[in-house]
RNA sequence: CGAGAAGUAGCACAGCUUGGUAGUGCACUUGGUUUGGGACCAAGGGGUCGCAGGUUCGAAUCCUGUCUUCUCGACCA
């Protein structure tokens, strides 16, 4: 049955987006503007997703620090485009009590200012790099408009600051990063995303390039989903981080930032979600299986449901009972909006025909099987099945929704009718971008790297084309 | 920050035009009967009507301000 306190995502997408939020638990609205509060089911994925990324991240040789949530004017002005980039969105704190600071201190929109800092003081020697740090915490942006885990003023990310001996090596990490958030997404999310650099005009203040995760929604809206940037010389120069390198010269250090935040799960949901409720990939559900016992008082019932339970728990399979007093009905629907990948209905009457029934969230079908054939392994194949199944189609949906430009009327066409990814050729010149966000706000997303060329002429002004660039309205 | 809409019990809403004892459904508590898609019966508990002023004998209702949320722009992970 549909739930209805959930508005239809073909009716209104954005009703449909917070109605799920809610009705999934994941967050809630608190009396701090643009502040959510997490609630445990929205949680219980944030801390799956950073189990995961963080125990890549320290696969690949990532530490991970702490850094003061604090930053004195001092050091955000020694860096001009990154004050002048975040300046709108710093929050200052500036008297303690009734006194006021001598110095006022930004809230961290991002810690660039305090890693180098850091840096600066325990980098000497080559010999000393790289220094591959990360950091999971909270960080502040004053933004005007705001929505849960898509845009909040206060989110949860991690950020890793690394800092190199050559340009090469942290360009490497650079490139490095960004495929760990693209596989993450891949493989875990389930979301086919894409990724490339960021046009002059779009990458983060302050950086030489940005490289960027992009995702495409189900109506058709891209969602920046993931940065890793390379700062080249520019922030070491800015703070004074310096090394002698190996041929006893002083040179500035080779730095790069990246991160990811909770806007994941918004992505999740806009990619996966239905009119039922929430739908987990069950690589990143924080309970996979969920297991009802139907009617009460049934020996036969309640063993087989309290060994099947353990059996698949012992097997790394994360799997719950619902033995609450409420009704069949209410649970699978309960279940059904949190996303729980897989439903495990055992009741008196499938026993006596010898069977069990199993039911997938993502295509609400319901499979009844022999007892015998309900298995630790039938059900890790079914997962697999599900997750596997999840990212082809959301990736047939993206296919769908890619579109190709070969002028300015193709372009508003397409988005006229329906927003998505656009191919289309770029002369590199800043005013085309400028020209093309005329049309409903549509900017670059990312520079296809070796993209095939779809056309010599730029979309825009008809010039010598240089870039393969994919285009859409984002978020 | 600009334009629009909305805030009444945990949630969804009615009441407001025409000021006069705070309502409905769901949820919650207790007891009982139930259990294969959001069960049923009975009895209960819960709201200074977003907040602050003002008008009035009297304000959920009229006036002013303010905060929050949603939608659409500009800005952004």
């Amino acid at each position: 049955m549909k739930n209805e306190s959930i508005t239809s995502r073909d009716v209104d997408f954005a009703k449909w987006y917070t109605d799920v939020v809610r009705a999934a638990k994941l967050a809630d609205y608190t009396s701090v503007k643009g502040c959510i509060a997490i609630e445990p089911n929205g949680y219980a994925i944030w801390e799956k997703i950073q189990s995961i990324l963080d125990k890549k991240f320290k696969e690949l040789g990532h530490v991970n620090v702490q850094m003061p949530l604090l930053i004195p004017e001092h050091l955000f002005n020694q860096e001009k485009e990154l004050i002048e980039g975040f300046a709108p969105e710093l929050l200052w704190a500036t008297a303690a009590g009734d006194k006021a600071l001598e110095e006022r201190h930004a809230i961290r929109s991002t810690s660039e200012t305090v890693f180098c800092d850091y840096y600066k003081k325990h980098i000497t020697s080559y010999k000393d790099l790289p220094k591959l740090y990360n950091q999971w915490c909270n960080v502040f942006r004053y933004e005007k408009e705001t929505r849960p885990f898509l845009r909040s003023r206060e989110f949860l990310w991690q950020e890793g600051h690394t800092v190199h001996a050559t340009a090469e090596e942290a360009e490497a990490e650079t490139k490095r990063m960004m495929d760990v958030y693209v596989w993450f997404n891949h493989e875990i999310l389930a979301i086919p995303s894409i990724s490339g650099k960021k046009t002059e005009k779009e990458k983060f203040a302050g950086a030489e390039y940005t490289i960027t995760c992009e995702d495409l929604m189900y109506n058709g809206v891209c969602l920046q989903d993931g940065t890793s940037h390379y700062f080249g010389q520019k922030f070491s120069k800015a703070y004074d981080v310096k090394f002698t390198n190996k041929d006893n010269k002083e040179e500035y250090a080779y730095y790069t930032t990246w991160g990811k935040t909770t806007r994941m799960i918004a992505a999740i949901i806009m990619v996966h979600a239905d009119d039922y409720g929430l739908v987990l990939p069950p690589r990143i559900a924080p309970k996979q299986v969920v297991i009802i016992p139907i009617g009460k008082d049934n020996e036969e019932v309640d063993s087989l449901v309290k060994e099947f339970n353990t059996k698949l728990n012992d097997n790394n399979i994360i799997s719950y009972i619902d033995d609450s007093e409420k009704s069949p009905g209410f649970k699978f629907a309960e279940a059904e909006v949190n996303g729980i990948p897989v439903r495990i209905e055992i009741g008196a009457r499938d026993l006596a025909n010898g069977t069990v029934t199993v039911a997938r969230r993502d295509t609400r079908e319901k499979i009844v099987i022999n007892k015998d054939e309900l298995t630790v392994e039938y059900i890790s194949n079914l997962l697999e099945t599900i997750q596997k199944d999840m990212y082809q189609r959301a990736l047939d949906r993206q296919n769908k929704l890619t579109f190709e430009a070969h002028n300015l009327k193709d372009m508003e066409d397409i988005l006229n009718k329906q927003p998505g990814f656009i191919h289309a050729m770029w002369c590199g010149d800043e005013a085309c971008e400028t020209r093309i966000k005329e049309i409903k706000g549509c900017k670059s997303r990312c520079i296809v790297e070796d993209g095939e060329k779809i056309d010599t002429k730029c979309v825009c002004c008809g010039k010598e084309a240089k870039h393969h660039v994919i285009w859409g309205i984002q978020y």
